[in-house]
DNA sequence: GTGAAAGCGCTAACAG
DNA sequence: CTGTTAGCGCTTTCAC
């Protein structure tokens, strides 16, 4: 059990010929005659090689690594991602270095330095909230890096990027609610400044305008004390009462996990969903069919999300051009939501 | 914009130093004068160096990188394990590379033989399957490994562990039913030969004959067709009505995605949990806080599992000895369980 | 077909 | 204190 394992030198010398013979053997080079090209490949299953990749890393200026930043990785939104990112990449033979970012600038401008210097081909970053002067902060001569779900209004400008339509889920969501009858819908959104809670939110607002619905500022309820997003569900949870007491009928959570803390304060609450009051949440995170009643919701693609970005990255590595893509979000009719009670 | 980064020598050039000196520079050695050490590093700075961790890694034989393998990441169980894991891989300067094996044991020896060829510094495995024969076909002279909650009967003895205590958690489990006065207690497992069933499933025989309760064949129930292993949601919703025929009053279940299952199953034929019927998890996910009844379980420390292990990773890369470690469980009582209605 | 030699970017032993 | 010189293990011209 020696420490140092063996190299194709150590296998040159067993076979009586040069290090350079080997290791065109062992990659198939066709101009190795296949008789002792065998017999490479043979000695070198019998002494154990493993072939070191961080010497041909080194050479080829390629590691066939991708580094990945999500907020978290036990959020469940980010797993399915990261999930679809990894499909794709093990399938392309890249392996996956992750981090996690927190939603904390910083720490994702840490990150994405850290993958510079340890070369990865490409980086793939969920929820980022780099601005256009810390792109330059950002070790220049980048590497290929898309964005899922950019956080900041320019972004797309300086990153490759694919996103779900914020504004046409929202949507979704409020004309679901209309067309239940609903006229007193709320907004139950998150505290940061994140873009999709805005766009979220404008989008609520452009659809009860086109409705001609009156806008009331107490039907949105955003707890944003210290701008700063504490647990989802308890945000939910925190903030339904007030949406209540303003006496909306229905309610456009900002993603599934509020929208289960809603649920759970109207259990507590003794509010009956749907009767007397409806909810949709937004994402399609499992869970969401779990609890009851089953959540209505506006559900992305949160694979495809992962893959498309994973396949937006590999055609940029293969040098190809490519297009920054929207993904449509599409509304999953439960049990959370129904025709108001008159 | 070119493509070629620059390096030591180019900083060496500039500065009308050695490379070496630059090296040493950067790295702080005490050897240079602080006043050319602020030169270079102003100069690198100026030139936006970036290290490059491969050649560094070549060096010295290290790669400040641990690999992971689990059998999804979209698993909320391994997402908090990996969390953990993350949390003192960052704080060590450790970087995590991510690789699945859908439970399948080439999958998982690809990963690691993989991770050999990368020459990560440790690995850790979660659910690992490989037995004492695989061991060999895994490249010798391995990188420390240390397995969390091994599948495997024998795995402790070739590779380093931590794992829960399956019996204790069964045990408290069947223990909490019988206290709350059930004696037709089922068990509600899953269909592949993993070492955590069999010992959930043990725990719950052993706690039976000690308790003096007679043991009926039909109160045990697990989806084994195939000897695969589906969706857990899926396996407690279909095998729920069986075990109720066979007129259980409390059921333990393998983990919580099976009790949500069986949870789903009982919403639908009627059932109310837990008058009717009494019912425990295993795991103590957050989404048994959310359904309704909220979900009685027995709590694995997951991050603290990931923690551990990756803390065990660590004493041995500092060739410090270590000791495996075995978890216990706790009692989580919460709605989905109640004194037996007479 | 195969070997010799250079070099990927860095660290470290050895001289001065 | 600093420069010179070897490698780390591999791929890849360029000769033969």
């Amino acid at each position: 059990m020696g420490k140092r394992k063996i190299s194709i030198e150590d296998i040159a010398r067993r076979a009586g010929v040069s290090h350079s013979t080997v290791s065109r053997a062992l990659r198939d080079n066709p101009l190795i005659s296949s008789q002792v090209r065998e017999e490479i490949k043979q000695i070198a299953r019998e002494m154990n090689y493993v072939p070191n990749a961080i010497a041909q890393s080194l050479q080829n200026q390629r590691t066939s690594t991708i580094g990945v930043v999500v907020t978290s990785i036990a959020d469940p939104f980010f797993a399915e991602v990261v999930e679809g990112i990894e499909q794709i990449a093990k399938s392309a033979g890249l392996n996956v270095l992750l981090s996690t970012s927190h939603r904390d600038v910083e720490q994702e401008i840490a990150a994405i330095d850290n993958f510079h210097r340890r070369r990865v081909d490409g980086i793939l970053v969920a929820d980022s909230r780099i601005s256009k002067q810390q792109r330059e902060q950002v070790a220049q001569i980048a590497v290929p890096t898309v964005v899922i779900n950019s956080q900041i209004e320019d972004q797309p400008e300086i990153f490759y990027s694919v996103a779900i339509d914020d504004r046409l889920g929202a949507q979704l969501a409020v004309e679901h609610l209309i067309n239940l009858g609903h006229t007193a819908i709320g907004y139950l959104g998150v505290g940061d400044r994140s873009l999709s809670n805005q766009q979220r939110l404008e989008g609520y607002r452009m659809v009860l305008r086109k409705a001609g619905i009156q806008q009331i500022p107490n039907w949105v309820a955003m707890n944003d004390q210290d701008n700063v997003r504490a647990n989802d569900v308890t945000t939910g949870q925190k903030m339904l009462p007030q949406l209540v007491t303003a006496g909306v009928t229905g309610i456009f959570c900002y993603n599934d996990m509020v929208a289960v803390g809603a649920l759970l304060a109207c259990h507590e609450l003794g509010i009956s969903v749907p009767q007397d009051l409806s909810l949709v949440g937004f994402d399609g995170i499992a869970l969401g069919c779990y609890v009851t009643p089953p959540l209505t919701t506006i559900s992305q693609p949160m694979l495809e999300l992962g893959r498309s970005a994973m396949q937006i990255l590999l055609d940029l590595l293969a040098e190809k051009t490519v297009e920054n893509r929207v993904l449509s979000p599409c509304l999953v009719k439960r049990g959370s939501s129904a025709p108001i009670n008159n």
